[in-house]
DNA sequence: TGTGTAATAT
DNA sequence: CATATTACAC
């Protein structure tokens, strides 16, 4: 794609000149928003992030820079740098670039947050994708669930006693499948990739995902849910207590918010102020359209670009794997301890 | 056989 | 209530 502009000093002015410059690509961009939902919003993101440490170091930020700072591998690298490194990945390239980073955002101090209500932070940190008593499970991801099913399929054959029913055999009901950020990440890329929810096929897009042991009832269930919640939203703001004039827009069956988060606000602003007159994004919809700005109200965020510590060792290699079973009821509402992948 | 959707389970 | 699975109609 276009987006070469990538190595620049992060000077302010050219910083200035940048978020321009971005801001008109994402203009042309926007027109194809069905097609390309994460380009789009790859650049909304950066724009923001630009503005972000723009007024930051305008203003002389008070506190350590927030949100940007690396807890990575310590070298700070301008925000800008890991959106634009992002190689585009086009419709059908065997190996996608996916993978790239999953959130984790470790600790942050616990309360304070207020209600950046972004905060792209929570959320269950990328978790596991699949448990199953697999031997592929890598180190992490045990800990906790040792618990895990193990009963499985370990019966079967046995008569074992039988009798009675209990288990309906045969038909018993799956376990459910998770979809992970990374899941549904895929999902997504390879949605777009298709054309749209609408016209993409539940086949077609099992195919392009690639996942192992992923079936095609599964997607298409995802994809009818997917579906549905990018349908218009609902006229009548049931909504209410403030009304709010987002808008959105469904575009190819992506939805977005029309007001754009390059205007003014620059985010930041920490000040306390409690009014929570802010956004809101009304939960309901959003998440899970393209990944537009508000993060996520209620679905894993996935979607989340933070810098991250990329918790995937190796690099690639026989990279998916990206089913997981989940087994435990855990997960949803652990939003708060989230398993460490490596400490 | 695969897709879309409703019903149902968790 | 949201999400996932199963059932059913094309």
């Amino acid at each position: 794609m276009i987006k070469k502009i990538r190595n620049m000093d992060y000077n302010q002015e050219e910083c200035g000149q940048y978020i321009e410059a971005l801001e008109e690509e994402r203009r042309k961009i926007l027109v194809f928003q069905r097609e390309l939902p994460l380009c789009l919003d790859l650049v909304t993101q950066a724009i923001e992030r630009c503005k972000k440490e723009i007024t930051e170091t305008a203003t002389d930020n008070v506190y350590g820079q927030s949100e940007c700072s690396e807890q990575t591998t310590g070298q700070c690298t301008p925000v800008l740098e890991q959106f634009l490194t992002i190689k585009d990945s086009s419709p059908f390239n065997e190996e996608e670039v996916e993978e790239e980073f999953e959130d984790e955002q470790g600790n942050h101090d616990p309360e304070n947050d207020s209600e950046d209500k972004n905060m792209k932070s929570d959320w269950l940190k990328s978790v596991q994708l699949w448990n199953q008593p697999d031997p592929l499970l890598p180190k992490e991801s045990q800990q906790m669930m040792e618990t895990v099913v193990k009963r499985d399929e370990s019966m079967r054959e046995d008569a074992m006693a039988n009798s009675g029913e209990r288990r309906r055999r045969e038909t018993e009901r799956k376990q459910r499948r998770c979809w992970s950020s990374q899941l549904h990440r895929r999902f997504l890329n390879a949605l777009q990739h298709l054309g749209g929810p609408h016209v993409a096929t539940p086949k077609q897009i099992r195919e392009l995902m690639k996942v192992d042991g992923l079936t095609n009832d599964e997607v298409k269930s995802h994809l009818q849910k997917y579906r549905l919640h990018t349908r218009r939203p609902s006229q009548t703001v049931p909504n209410n207590g403030n009304s709010q004039k987002q808008h959105f827009v469904v575009v190819g069956g992506l939805w977005v918010p029309q007001s754009d988060y390059s205007t003014g606000k620059t985010t930041g602003r920490a000040t306390t102020s409690g009014t929570t007159t802010t956004t809101t994004t009304t939960t309901t919809t959003g998440i899970y359209g393209a990944m537009a700005a508000p993060p996520p109200p209620q679905w894993p965020s996935h979607f989340n670009f933070t810098p991250s510590i990329i918790v995937e060792e190796g690099s690639g290699s026989h990279s998916d794997e990206v089913v997981v079973r989940c087994s435990s009821p855990a997960m949803s509402s652990s939003t708060r301890n989230y398993y460490v992948t490596k400490n």
